[in-house]
DNA sequence: TGTACATCAGTGAACGCGCGTTCACTGATGTAC
DNA sequence: TGTACATCAGTGAACGCGCGTTCACTGATGTAC
């Protein structure tokens, strides 16, 4: 053996963690083979050495940065005190700084479209993460049952990664800000249409 | 002349009709040239006839789509009675036959984050086609003021934007359906988090 | 009505280029003595 | 401690291919007479 053993597993996670970057800010299908191992200060031939092709180096970089949010997620939770963490993960998600900051930001807004077109591997990987964000965020969620919580959290995430998708698709003029700041509302569920028959037949339930 | 003047027209319009599929279908990198003619029944060869670049039909599909979206949003609007307009949309865009044909559906789930990585010209062009599915939405919220309509439209518009997405992102398993279903009680304002400090400041104002 | 002509939408070969992938090699590094 | 060797992570030229775009052409069609 000519270098020690962690060398090896170094630069994989190098142009993984480098290549999770690239793809988040320019698309799966936005940057070449050369450029994600540029990124990683390397050149393209030694590619394989690390991975069995292109595809399989976008799975595990999605996969990074999934954990890489749900473990922001789970620094969130600690830090804050109980009644206002749930708030706190959706004023951190719905930020212009996230907003701007594609590159390091959640993979959902910014490739879950692509993985839509990937085959059922790449969207099972991608599902089981978004089940332990769900699961993070749910139990942030006091009084409530854990299945009353899991929905809460599944609309709540959904708002977000619409409202990101869509503040980042109209630029960032005033709509955009708009977009941010309606998506926290909506995500917490400040914002209510007046209830009509809605009332009777759902929303009374818990109330 | 040779042929009658509308025929360029309709030829131009095949190729962005079948565009806005064909993009919808595969995100605004995963078709080419030669596919895309291909759609409308065509060589590539005549393309530049029509259009300077290949972005422009890029941007010319999105602009069709969602054109055709907010014309399917104003027929549901006037098919409705008044007090069911705003949840049968949401259950319309909501539903698994939306998510299971991305390539007839709405353009925002689809492309959106392609458009946040596109030049200002092409975000500013979606910013508008967004807003005219805002008003639309906005005007079937009964008993609100204009700018509480079209925040209550906003945030379920980005609700259901990510739901679509993610409910795709998934495949279509439990998850998926769960997504969906969420999603519709969430854009509903159905789904609420029991209020905390949030009910002082903020949702008292209405009620 | 029939024929010769002009137009131009559409064709398909060709362009240079960047893509994902392969492969013979190189040279920095850990080990043996 | 110093030298010779073996390993293998990383290099860069090369592959066939599909891309967006260009261009000389063709042939279907409306017009002139």
């Amino acid at each position: 053996m000519r270098y020690v053993e962690s060398h090896r597993r170094q630069t994989y996670r190098r142009i993984v963690e480098n290549a999770s970057l690239g793809l988040r800010q320019n698309g799966t299908k936005g940057i070449s083979v050369v450029g994600l191992m540029k990124l990683a200060g390397l050149t393209h031939g030694g590619f394989y050495n690390h991975f069995g092709s292109r595809a399989e180096l976008v799975g595990e970089a999605i996969a990074f940065a999934m954990d890489q949010m749900v473990a922001r997620w789970k620094n969130l939770a600690n830090k804050k005190a109980n009644g206002e963490r749930f708030e706190a993960l959706i004023a951190d998600y719905l930020s212009p700084r996230h907003r701007d900051n594609a590159k390091q930001g959640c993979a959902l807004p910014a490739l879950a479209a692509d993985v839509a077109r990937s085959g059922p591997s790449e969207r099972r990987a991608l599902a089981s993460k978004l089940e332990e964000m769900i699961e993070v965020l749910a139990e942030l969620i006091p009084d409530e049952a854990p299945q009353e919580a899991r929905q809460i959290a599944t609309g709540a995430i959904a708002t977000m990664v619409g409202s990101i998708v869509l503040s980042r698709a109209v630029g960032t003029g005033k709509l955009s800000d708009s977009i941010l700041e309606t998506g926290r509302l909506t995500a917490e569920g400040r914002v209510r249409k007046p209830p009509r028959r809605a009332v009777e037949a759902i929303d009374c339930k818990k109330s």
